[in-house]
Order: structure tokens, then C-alpha cells, then sequence
DNA sequence: TTGTATGCGTTATCAG
DNA sequence: CTGATAACGCATACAA
């Protein structure tokens, strides 16, 4: 590795000036100097030490990406559509602006915390957080931070969240299923807290709307593994004999239940209808192709990313919760009910 | 941000005793002292910076991850299926042993090599790699490699690949085919190098078997985009009426297709068959369910960060070409033609 | 315009 | 057992 002062002696000069040349300080130094220095640099193919660069300047050049959700040390987060698509966004945009991304995908907040710090990351993008460990963090770390899809009580601290706008989307879901004449919905959610609470929210709007009061028996939450475990599954069949329509709060999860349905013997759109949420690939090659809420998922780790290296440049921001639009996305997982006899 | 040495004056001592504790060099230390630091340690949440930790040990903890692919800077390699996962298992492995997570997703090579001598990364794991960059990244980077997925002419250069029985599995699928009676089969490939291009071996060879020789328009090329652009998923529609099955080197471009084509009204597998690669979550839900070739791609990553982190301990390492198995996984995207009528 | 000196946080060497 | 000192590579304040 070529150092600066390696290339000073060679040149016979200071360190100072090759410096100043690499960081085009090229006021300070006289134009015979730079080219001498420049034809060096390009000779030797210089790069810069990047540890001694962060020690110096306090500042390291790295953002870094927490995924909550893993559960368990080999359970792969990353691998989940959603997250795929938001980290190579995310990755694309912080790459392009000359940054570098480091990720951490545990649920052991203490180690993100010290991973952060060790790193001396110039900016944390958490995805997913829940309130208390986002305070956590921020009592430990004192860097802009930019949340993704998190909900919290605002009037507690200021920060920035790209969201979305979930209860919007759950409630045109929900009104989408009410018109075509279901009435026995169940709601297929991760868990009751953030996003999945927020729809859960919209979802009853749209019950209310109708006269109908949601029903706890109908939230149905999924639980880690329980996709992967045949008497889970078995369960969650053996209880959709109640309802006309699964709605999910993926499609992920949309698409792997309607799998296992299909091979049960359960027609869909006939016997059960499903929406998903998301809009990735997947609910386009799934069979029936998959009515779903669709999101820009990529817009959404684009806009993360900008957001918080304007908060690194220390410039104003101007919106602190932005709530990206959704849409609905009609395609045949949803059977009219309303219009019985039509479409059998 | 607490350092050593404020910890050392805190207590009156050196920052040499306090390093030595944190070190666990505790031989050296009494042990008075010892509680004495650690009790600081603990209160104080130390945390080592690791800018200054990689400068004097000219070792970072960092493990580089670098992915062949991106056509486009804001083309999603990460997004895809294969890619999700396998970086998933290796972010997972690296953290498990205690080290850090770099990805580079640009096909520039030149920017990759930079980054890597930057950070001063301890090993790197290339994916796809074509061995022509191989060779430039091996000139300037002296320290641990591992591939995935590559191959390269043997004889010119040691080095360790994470690969797989990737001819043995097109080999196996293609016969799997010419049992069923499929005699025109089109082969869906990325490019011909690497992978696909021993796949494509694999596939001759299996023609071979059955006195059958490969011609060379039935072998289709996937660019870039292509399955985004109308004009060509008509072209290879048009050309699909030419075959009785098209055998494609990855699940995502099998599903991809499948959906396209079933849009325009062909069934399948009546009118035409599928096969994919890999068996990710994606051909089990497609519909029909895809018969593929299964591989698997978390084991992969798992074992290319134990082999790199052999290579960084300094270990011997005894197999230099691990190539884990294939397995053909039969589901109803294949039609039988061998038996006619029997089936439709 | 150029060079010298200093410090960033840590570790290693070596002397006490 | 403990501590002073130098070194890692770079950037900056300041002196020349």
C-alpha cells in the first residue's frame, strides 16, 4: 500500500502539498507541483487509507442499515422480497453518492449500537424500529438518523420517518372487498405493532364504514416460522372455512398461504379470496395473480437515503413524515361476490 | 466518545494496562487492577474505534462482498431471488464470526478494487466473477479470495470456488426432458460464460445421449431488460411456438416467462413446458409449480465465509473446488408428451 | 507556495 | 506488574 508520505519522498516534497493536490486545494499549490503530483498519483494508482482518513476527520464515510425482524441468528431477513428490493435501492443510492453501507441485520439492539459506534457510522437508516429501541439509540448515538416505515408517538421527538400511507391502503383494500360482497374478512398480520397496527387501523375504518365491528377473532397474526410449520398451517386452513377473504399484509405471506390452499384443494378466487400488500414480484406470478396494494418500495430506500445526507450536509429539512402514495392494484385473487351467479 | 486513554486517566493508569485488559492480557495485569478496569469498562459502555484499531493492526474485521451483475447503476441486482438469499446467509455467517459486511453491486472493477484496498478489507467473497477482473483484483489485492460461482481455467491460478454441480444439473433436467419426449427444447441462458455456459454443456451433453445435436438458434439469450420490454417478450413468444419446452437457467427467468406467456393465452404445460433453476421460494408458488433444479444457496454462502475465514486464520485449506449438489425437484410445469393422451 | 508539527485512538515494544 | 514512547496514515493549523 502506497502512502502519501511514500509518494512526498518520492517527489521530494512534503506530505502537506500531496495533500492538498488529492483534495484539489490546487490554490495553495503551484500549478508545476500539481501536475508532477497528479501524474504520481496516477502512476501509483493511490488510494486512501480510509481508517486513518476517519480517525483524522472524525467521520467515516459509511451509512449504516438496521433490519429489524430477524428473530433468530440464521433466520434471513434479507431474503424477504420486501427487504431485497428496499436494500438494493438503498445500497444503489448510498453507492452512487460516494458512500459506503455496512448493514446489520440483528434484533440485539445493544450490538447495533456498538457496531454503529465502533464504525463511527456518519448516518444510520433503521428500518422497521420499534419505539423503544429507536430511543435507545438515539441516547447512544448522536449522528442523523432516518427511519423507515416506523410509527411512532410524534409529540415525543422529532425525527424523520419515509412511510407510507398504510391506513389509507388497507382502508381502500378493505372497501375494495366490502363492495364486492364480502363481509367475512380475516386480517393476516405479522404482529399488532407499527405498520401492521396502522393498517389493522385502516382496515377497521373501512369495517366501520360499512356498520361492521371488527371481530378479535378475526386478526389473525403470523407468527415467526408459522409458515414453515404444516400444523400451523393446517390451523390457519382449517379456520378460513370461516371467511370469504384472507386479507394479508404481504404478499409474501399472501402467496405462501395461497400455495398451500391450492395444494389443500381450496379454489381461489371460489372458496377464498386474498389480497396482498406490496406489490412486488411475486404477486404478479403468483396464480391467481394477486390484487394487491402496491408501494414503491425502491422510491422509498431512494428517498431515505437522500433525506439523510442532506441531514449529514446539515441542511434544513423541510419535511420530517413523509407518507409515500399507495395503489390499488386490481387482479383476479377477489371474487365478486356481489354479483353472485356471474362470475361461478 | 470515550477512549482509552480518558478511561486511563479516570483511573490514574496507563492506556497501556487498560488495553491490556480489554485484551484479556490479564496475565500481565494484577488483578486488582483488572476489576478496576473492567468495572470502568462496563460503566463507561467502552466501545473501540475501529478506524484507529485497523491502523495500527493493518486488519479491518471487514469481510468484502462483491456481486457481478449490475448492468446498470440503478439496476436491483440485490433484488434478485438467487442474490437476496445468498447475501442473507453470508451477511449472517460474517456477523455470527464476529465480522463486518461490505457489498459492492457495481460491475465497475476498478471501483471495486479501490473500495476494497480503502478499507483495507481482512478477505473478499466474488460472486460470478469473470476471470479476466479476477486476475486484475488478484494483482492488486494480496489477501484471502473466495468465489462463488466462478470458473476460470484451472491451470492458471490457484484459488478456492464455491460452486456447484451446475453441468451434472442441466444434465439431469435435459434428460429429465427427453424422457418426457420433448425432442425441441429452447435453452434460456444469461450469457455464455460462467455458470450458464457449463450448464449448457451439461444440456449438449444430455442431447448428445439421445443422438441429438444442439443447434445453435435454439439457444436463447436473456439481455438486460428484456423481460421488461414488450418487443422482446413477443419476440421469444413467436419464437416459443418453434419448441415444446423451454428449459431456463434460473427460477426468476422461468417464472418471469411463464407469467407472460400465460397472459397470451398459452397453457402450460399443455402447450409449452417450463423448467427453472435454483428452486427459491418463487417456483413454488408460481402456478403451475415449476419443475427445477435445487441447489442450495444459503450452505453456499455459509461455507464461502468459512472457507474465507480459514484462508484469513491462515489456515491450510485442503479442497480448493467445492462443488455442492444439485437435485431435480419435479413439480407440474413439464408435460409428459411421451405418453400422449394420457395427460390432456 | 511549501514545509513542520501535532493529533486522531489504538496497539506494540521495551524499559523500569 | 506498569508505563512511557513510537507508530499506523492522514489532515490541518501554523510557521516559514
Amino acid at each position: 500500500m502506497i502512502t502519501i508520505k511514500n509518494m512526498a519522498d518520492m517527489l521530494g516534497i512534503s506530505a502537506t502539498t500531496v495533500s492538498n493536490v488529492i483534495h484539489g486545494k490546487t490554490s495553495e499549490v503551484s500549478q508545476k507541483t500539481v501536475e508532477r503530483v497528479e501524474k504520481l498519483l496516477q502512476e501509483c494508482d493511490y488510494v486512501p487509507n480510509n481508517s486513518a482518513r476517519s480517525l483524522t476527520q472524525n467521520r467515516s464515510n459509511i451509512i449504516g442499515l438496521a433490519l429489524r425482524g430477524r428473530k433468530d441468528k440464521y433466520d434471513n431477513i434479507i431474503a424477504d422480497p420486501f427487504f431485497s428490493v428496499l436494500i438494493g435501492s438503498i445500497e444503489a443510492e448510498i453507492r452512487a453518492q460516494g458512500y459506503f453501507m455496512m448493514i446489520y441485520s440483528s434484533d440485539d439492539i445493544g450490538e447495533l449500537i456498538r457496531n454503529v459506534l465502533t464504525w463511527n457510522v456518519d448516518g444510520l437508516i433503521l428500518v422497521g424500529m420499534l419505539h423503544d429501541d429507536f430511543i435507545k439509540v438515539k441516547s447512544r448515538y448522536k449522528k442523523p438518523i432516518v427511519l423507515i416505515d416506523s410509527y411512532a408517538p410524534r409529540d415525543i421527538m422529532n425525527y424523520v420517518n419515509i412511510g407510507l400511507e398504510d391506513e389509507q391502503g388497507a382502508y381502500e383494500m378493505t372497501n375494495y372487498l366490502l363492495e364486492k360482497g364480502h363481509r367475512r374478512i380475516a386480517f393476516l398480520a405479522d404482529n399488532m405493532e407499527g405498520v401492521d397496527y396502522i393498517r389493522y387501523i385502516g382496515h377497521q375504518k373501512a369495517l366501520a364504514g360499512y356498520g361492521l365491528k371488527p371481530k378479535e377473532e378475526d386478526l389473525l397474526i403470523i407468527r415467526p416460522g408459522m409458515l414453515e410449520r404444516e400444523s400451523s398451517m393446517e390451523e390457519l386452513y382449517f379456520r378460513s372455512k370461516d371467511y370469504t377473504a384472507f386479507m394479508c399484509c404481504s404478499d409474501y405471506y399472501a402467496a405462501t398461504l395461497m400455495n398451500y390452499f391450492c395444494d389443500r384443494g381450496v379454489e381461489i378466487p371460489q372458496d377464498l379470496s386474498f389480497t396482498g400488500f406490496d406489490d412486488l414480484l411475486i404477486s404478479k406470478v403468483v396464480r391467481p395473480a394477486l390484487t394487491t396494494v402496491k408501494q414503491d418500495v425502491s422510491e422509498k430506500g431512494r428517498l431515505s437515503v437522500e433525506y439523510l445526507l442532506k441531514m449529514i450536509q446539515g441542511l434544513e429539512i423541510e419535511k420530517w413524515d413523509v407518507k409515500l402514495p399507495v395503489e390499488l392494484v386490481i387482479r383476479s385473487s377477489v371474487r365478486d361476490i356481489a354479483r353472485q351467479g356471474v362470475d361461478e
